[in-house]
DNA sequence: TTTTATAGTTGCAAAAAGCAACTAAAGTTT
DNA sequence: AAACTTTAGTTGCTTTTTGCAACTATAAAA
């Protein structure tokens, strides 16, 4: 029983149309029979500094949730956004002035109380970047960096923001454990002490050096950068890039089994 | 650079809008700024039958795709609909009649393209159920379950929908990996055997019977029904049914690598 | 009673991971 | 300059997990 060719269906609003005619016609079809929500894109912008995990947070200046913090995003503009992936990927721009490496929808949240002005759909992205790549453009005073502390924050969030985030930090854990999207959060150029250091913060427990390692290795997905090392106390460590081969790796256990 | 708070932006409609004041005026204050996208919810139902991985489809009696095949689905309707979550469950049962015993949201799908009538964003949701629990609810010949092979259909689907059948294949054979749905395409009694058959079905290859076994028994998610057994040729099989445990079970390695 | 079919178990070899001790290469201290 | 400290990286052995094949079990069919 499809919802659309039912004629009898309540809530609909605007008239019956009949048999489709003409092109103009077509586009006005069906798409004003029921009130549209409103629909925003909100972004979980993660990074690692000082030791810890960091969101991108900004102070609202409007109601609702005035002076709470919350997730950047806004409205999708259907008249500049081809689709809701490029609108996240022009929200993101215009948050951080950086064209993120790893952008990836996380999850659509809508429900008629989430916001009190309308009943709001929202498409929650989740990108990772190298907190040295980022400059935080516009006002400065209203965007900044949280740490994370478990999956949440120290400050209350505005919306369902607080749900959100603690999705978003569940799905970059899972994700660590069967993918190389830590990369993302260094810069292009890395030890694999680096590495392993933010797979433990993310984490949030130690991991055994010689399985880290071999683990890593064996998924062949990291170009040694034969000759360059980072310098620093202790032995100098070998500089590794991400080969962002298409195939998948295959990991024969999820990485936090390497626990220590 | 908060768009939603820059009235500067271009592609805004409705005039600017003064410091926030009654209720009323906070419900229509930015959501009629922007024109909306409309809103549906699709949904991709899975079983098992005759050996082989099914999705119900249904066959549009309207524009566009008239007569095409497509995923069953339609506009949420903000007056009946309180969550997208909810519209994508009443969606369901209008399709079914079925309330299904596994309902997890898949992605959002959004563009200026992939509806010739309107900018259309549509949230996917993906079911399983037993096959056995189906009645196929309103105009029969409309509605059926239509074979995958690999991860597409014989049919050709209308809108964008191939593409979003074959995340949704994706999505469920690596989430056969290491989690339990599986169990939510049988009824609710069923025997190791034909859990591991519907394993096999889905993920397309013969898996090890002794290594499969081993897996989900310790995994501990079945209960077994003592006494209850499954007749057939050969000797019985044992008959189980899920635990419906909140807690995450560990899984050392994802079960494709039991394959032989 | 024998055969066939399917269910379920067992034992051992092979692969992977856990773990601790080792070597390596730099700067710092004495 | 030698000894010490710090961090990087390796090695080898133990333990765990898996792959695999052969085995037993229990029913119906021949």
């Amino acid at each position: 029983m499809i919802e659309r060719d039912d004629p009898a269906e309540p809530g609909r609003i605007g008239p019956t149309i009949p048999e489709p005619g003409g092109a103009e016609f077509l586009r006005r079809y069906d798409a004003t029979r029921y009130e549209k929500p409103s629909f925003t894109v909100d972004l979980v912008i993660f990074t690692v500094r000082d030791e810890h995990l960091h969101v991108l947070l900004v102070k609202r200046a409007e109601h609702p949730f005035k002076g709470c913090w919350a997730l950047p995003g806004g409205f999708l503009d259907p008249r500049r956004d081809a689709s809701v992936d490029t609108c996240a990927a022009r929200k993101l721009i215009e948050e951080t002035g950086v064209r993120a490496p790893y952008l990836e929808q996380l999850k659509t949240y809508g429900s008629r109380d989430r916001d009190p002005r309308d009943w709001t759909a929202t498409t929650v992205y989740f990108a990772l970047m190298a907190s040295e790549s980022v400059r935080l453009v516009g006002n400065q005073a209203e965007a900044c960096w949280v740490g994370v502390r478990g999956d949440r924050t120290d400050f209350e969030l505005g919306f369902d923001h607080a749900r959100i985030l603690a999705d978003a930090v569940e799905r970059l854990r899972s994700k660590l454990e069967y993918t190389h999207i830590a990369v993302h959060l260094l810069p292009e150029e890395f030890t694999l002490p680096e590495l392993q250091r933010t797979y433990e913060i993310i984490l949030q427990q130690p991991l055994d050096k010689s399985s880290f390692r071999r683990r890593v290795i064996q998924a062949d997905m990291l170009e040694e950068l034969i000759g360059k090392q980072r310098d620093g106390f202790g032995r100098p460590a070998q500089l590794y890039r991400f080969r962002d081969y298409d195939r998948r790796t295959f990991f024969p256990r999820s990485i936090s089994r390497h626990a220590r």
